[in-house]
DNA sequence: GAATTGTGAGCGCTCACAATT
DNA sequence: GAATTGTGAGCGCTCACAATT
């Protein structure tokens, strides 16, 4: 059986309570029993049970976090960048994803009620306010990448129209005159943004053929293999991020088709794959690990009542970087 | 304030025992109080307190994991695989990345003290000793990638060693006199089995230059430019991991050096990176997500008491997967 | 007497208050 | 009287046992 504070307290000779007072330096203890209380600890290998205190309305010392994937670049680069700043403030992480399905989001925060202190929620597909109606309020959420149309709420987000809008632009300048356009799942708000920003921007001579994907490799690859073989053949494919990128580019490359002399390629995510691919995608970047660090330090300045209420920022602007994909004039 | 047992007792008219021996079926109810209960705990949102039944020695319900990293595809994959297994039995998921360092990796064993019912732990730069010593057998552990020399441990193992021998006949085959060897980290026991099984097969005329690496994209880089400036240069460049496989083809790349042509690259993992890479690259399969799937099966049937001892399999077999960036006979 | 129900103790802590120096 | 210490209750549950039908 592991110790408990009562074991502690005798070994040391004094009672409980001086145990619990040492332990969280909650009043002053004499120098002789403090050292002896030290002592025991240190003997017997004492570690509090967490659960007796968070039974006592204490703080768990755990954050959670519920993502729509736990896999892929981006989503290894968001959970890293949560993991770091969460060990910054010597709090836990737990995780889980949701598969963009409500049932398995719900899941999730019942799983997570009363052990987490505080959420960061990434949820593109549902809405700030439809998942406070789920959690009930009960914790502090931070949201990431989340649409809300409550002022007030606590979020991090980054602008996905403008950086598709930037995309628009670029490959305007270029002097494209027929695009494919890959786009994200269609009840995801961040691949919504994207392709608004996109189709808004793009000049009237500019003709955009839509394709629907779901951010995967595999989605690109497939919508690269018809596009190539459509009529007449656009000059550049715009994907939603940069996986679909990378598949659509996979697929012209494989049918011979050369990347920037025959048709452009654009991604969304600034990846590091896109960095590396060849030839290199342009991209918009989305610096995600910081993005989440930044969650992460909101959530825990909420918790810890240093800024109870600090408001939102404007959601951060993403600069395009452009590679040798999208090179080419037309 | 959130409801609780009395709650829902009091308005179901019943005693806390009942309520208890309903949400739990652990003895027969009457169906009318029975009924009454359920409908009081839909009306009142109830949800016990994970903290009040983990106190009583019951299960938390929550696996935790504790992996060098958390970022890139190799552990994305690792994790996914976790969460699925995870998700699977209907546990919840703490996770904790060590970042190799042994004070990390104790704060996160601290950390999930009395928090998780069971662990699945990847150290390959420690022990499965060494890190019982740490854990003081509290909780039961399933190693993953992690040496051990005492039988009986749960652990899911993989054939480092036998994998790189399959390069090093690979590259036999192939004709290359002269191969660069880039390492991983030096502590890391699946490292040294890579480098060993590679050292111990190549056949007496083919010449190996070891550089040192970490397993990054970076080592790569950086060793894949000493390489192609070096004297006399090798024919082939063996790399311990696919992304510093990656790192250093694209220093050759980049220094218009042409992969398998001039030089051949050959990776280990089997990442996705390394399928769709320009020009594809060789490398040997490791079914992460698969094998981090087993550890939590493994790990599960341990705690439900199915197999209380499960005899440890041997290590999984990896298949080579030969592509592009080896393909020209020398 | 068998089925169902309720009462009371206790898991390991912290906090208010009383008791001790 | 001020500083230090101990006692007892209680957080929200489950389990053993007693009490009820």
């Amino acid at each position: 059986m592991d110790p408990t504070v009562h074991d502690v307290a005798r070994r040391a000779n004094v009672s409980i309570s001086t145990v619990s007072r040492v332990l969280n330096n909650s009043a002053p203890v004499s120098e002789d029993k403090r050292r002896r209380v030290l002592q025991a600890v240190e003997d017997l290998q004492f570690t509090p049970n967490p659960a007796a205190r968070s039974l006592l309305g204490q703080a768990t010392g755990t954050i959670g976090a519920i993502l729509p994937h736990i896999t892929g670049e981006f989503f290894a680069d968001l959970l890293s960048g949560l993991d770091e700043g969460i060990k910054q403030h010597e709090y836990l992480l737990m995780v889980s994803a949701s598969r963009r399905l409500e049932h398995d989001f719900i899941a999730a925060l019942q799983g997570m009620y009363k052990r987490v202190d505080g959420l960061v929620i990434m949820a593109p597909e549902l809405s700030a306010e439809r998942v406070l109606t789920l959690t009930g309020s009960s914790v502090p959420v931070v949201f990431l990448n989340t649409h809300s149309t409550t002022p007030g709420m606590l979020s991090v987000n980054f602008n996905n129209r403008d950086g598709m809008v930037k995309i628009a632009r670029h490959i305007a300048d270029r002097g494209h005159k027929r695009a494919a356009y890959i786009g994200g799942p269609s009840d995801a708000f961040d691949a919504q943004e994207r392709q608004q920003g996109f189709l808004e921007t793009v000049p009237d001579g500019l003709k955009v053929m839509p394709y629907s994907g779901d951010f995967s490799f595999e989605c690109g690859y497939k919508n690269g293999q018809k596009i190539l073989n459509s009529s007449p053949r656009p000059t550049v494919i715009v994907a939603a991020n940069d996986l679909s990128a990378l598949g659509a580019m996979r697929a012209l490359l494989e049918n011979g088709i050369s990347v920037p002399d025959e048709i452009a390629v654009t991604g969304f995510d600034g990846t590091r794959s896109a960095h590396f691919s060849t030839p290199s995608l342009t991209t918009v970047n989305v610096p995600i690990g910081q993005l989440a660090a930044n969650a992460v330090e909101l959530l825990v300045n909420q918790l810890s009542n240093e800024s109870p209420y600090e408001s939102p920022e404007k959601p951060a602007e993403l600069e395009l970087i452009v590679r040798e994909s999208s090179s080419k004039k037309y």
